[in-house]
Order: structure tokens, then C-alpha cells, then sequence
DNA sequence: TTGCTGACCGACG
DNA sequence: CCGTCGGCCAGCA
């Protein structure tokens, strides 16, 4: 094999996305480009929704309808399971969503190496 | 092992 | 304003 990857590599990619993801508090949502950012991987923001994408094997339950595009639109509604039930969790969490994209999206709108980096606010 | 695809983002015309 | 293209990394056939 030659794509040998770093052994000592722990926390690979997806775990970063993950655990950014579940420290994502209620009534709040954020953006792959914001997560992709954050790991110092801006272009890599495909990666930040494949790994949602994944997070549906995994037995640990990820808020990845808290997650949505750089518009605030519910891009990944359909990877639910079923796209009423995104808008109704976001909703019952106090984000209000019109025409599967979230309302005032800048107001609710959690920045990871943001909040995580200043811990601020 | 190689190659294609993917819940995105940003730039270009 | 809208359509198209490139880039990034990981999983699957």
C-alpha cells in the first residue's frame, strides 16, 4: 500500500468534523465551508458532508441537520431519511426554516473556530 | 490498485 | 444573473 497514512493520526478527519458537529449547541447551525475552515481544509468542504454522509453508520448520532451550505440551504435534507424531518428538527430547536432554507441563517449561524477558538460570546 | 462519485465553495465568462 | 469548471479528501466497485 502505497497510501500508507500517518500512523500516529488518531483523530482523523471525519472525528474532527464529528466532534465539531455535536459541539454545536441547540438553535444554532453552521456551514461545511465553516467546519472545513476550521480544520484548515477551506477547499476540502466536500469532505465536511461526506463525512455526514457517514456519520449515519456510525453508531453515535450526528445533528448533521444543523449543518447546511454556505446559503443556509438544507442541501443534505434527502440523506435524513426524510426532508420534513430536518426542517422540524431545526424547527423544534427554535430555527425557523422557509422554502428548506433557514431564516435569519447570519442570527443563528455558529462559527467553530470561532466560538471554539475565542470561547467567547 | 485504479477510477468515479459526493450533503460544497469559489472563481471565471 | 446564470452556467460551467476546478479543487479538496475519503469511501466504494
Amino acid at each position: 500500500m502505497k497510501k500508507e497514512k500517518e500512523p500516529g493520526n488518531e483523530t482523523s478527519f471525519f472525528d474532527k468534523v464529528y466532534d465539531i458537529v455535536r459541539k454545536i449547541p441547540s438553535g444554532r447551525v453552521t456551514s461545511y465551508g465553516a467546519i472545513a475552515e476550521y480544520l484548515g481544509t477551506r477547499g476540502s468542504a466536500r469532505m465536511v458532508g461526506w463525512a455526514m454522509n457517514s456519520s449515519h453508520t456510525k453508531t453515535s448520532r450526528i445533528p448533521a441537520h444543523r449543518v447546511v451550505n454556505r446559503v443556509g440551504l438544507l442541501t443534505g435534507k434527502h440523506h435524513f431519511g426524510g426532508m420534513k424531518v430536518m426542517q422540524q428538527l431545526l424547527e423544534s430547536e427554535g430555527i425557523e426554516i422557509e422554502e428548506d432554507k433557514i431564516v435569519k441563517f447570519d442570527t443563528v449561524f455558529w462559527d467553530p473556530k470561532k466560538e471554539l477558538n475565542k470561547k467567547r460570546k
